[in-house]
DNA sequence: GGCGGAGGTCGATGGAGTCCATGGTGAAGA
DNA sequence: TCTTCACCATGGACTCCATCGACCTCCGCC
């Protein structure tokens, strides 16, 4: 992991779809060589998958949430997270410090079916309370942070 | 906008970094038609762009919190918004509904790198008070959400 | 000094990306 | 019903890329 692997994360991060050749040209180094260095960031797990960035709104999931979940004291936290992640409308969930146990964010295509997914999370055996907020809009998102070193 | 798009869509969401013929075979096209769909996906803004997901601990960003803004009553929300962009932790922003303006995702390397960035975005003129949650581990982040259509 | 390994370049080749001409299909209008 | 038009898939051709093997170089270590 020198500065080299970390440019080469940059580019794929700006642009994932950058080809070996052109990465190897931005950063001096022969395509080959690129390529070995991305196979290993690949299975070292550093760089840990590709995706298409899409506009939600464009395929009918333009209603943005942010989900707070509070657990019951008894709840089997594995039970909850199964049943979360068995949610496709669940984009997101972090492991919080805090009252709140889980931090969703949750992409839906309308306000009814926003609804519909609170009663489910909220009928989710080991849930005992929810806290939701919408966006309005998204300023930005998956933003990459540039390497400072 | 037909099927065959969605399919496309859902597979760069996998994997961005499939190549057309590989696409192609997958969707029953040619190469070249497989091309201009997604180059019409992209020209049209529903492909936004290409990202590799990295593991953020392994680049020494193993802080995630997120972060509730309020705004002062008198704030320009373009300042507001201009100073959060200037900031590079700040990966995502959300405007939202309700008493906080933003909630934002953050990343950074340390506990004490979390303090300064709270910090200074407190004294970011148009800022009333903010609220951080921060998350202990992430469960899934970004999950691409298979379409039902 | 000699050895071995990590990681680089170079060259070759098979396959992919991409442009273009061609032909088929479906919708709108006479 | 027939014509026309627009759109899109196909298949071929050509260029460029991905990827493999061979060899080279630099270091650290015996």
């Amino acid at each position: 992991m020198d500065s080299i692997d970390l440019r080469l994360i940059e580019l794929l991060r700006e642009n994932a779809r950058s080809s070996y050749a052109e990465l190897a040209r931005k950063v001096g180094l022969s395509a080959p060589a690129v390529h070995e260095r991305v196979g290993k960031l690949e299975a070292a797990g550093t760089i840990q998958g590709y995706r298409a960035e899409v506009d939600h709104e464009a395929l009918g999931l333009g209603v943005t949430a942010l989900i707070g979940i509070i657990e019951d004291s008894g709840a089997d936290t594995d039970d909850v997270l199964a049943a979360l992640r068995a949610m496709p409308e669940v984009e997101s969930c972090y492991f919080m410090a805090g009252v709140e146990s889980y931090q969703l964010t949750v992409r839906v295509g309308t306000i009814a079916e926003l609804e519909q997914l609170i009663v489910r999370i909220n009928r989710t055996p080991g849930v005992a309370s929810t806290r939701t907020a919408i966006a309005l809009s998204t300023k930005w998102e998956n933003r990459p942070q540039p390497h400072l070193g």
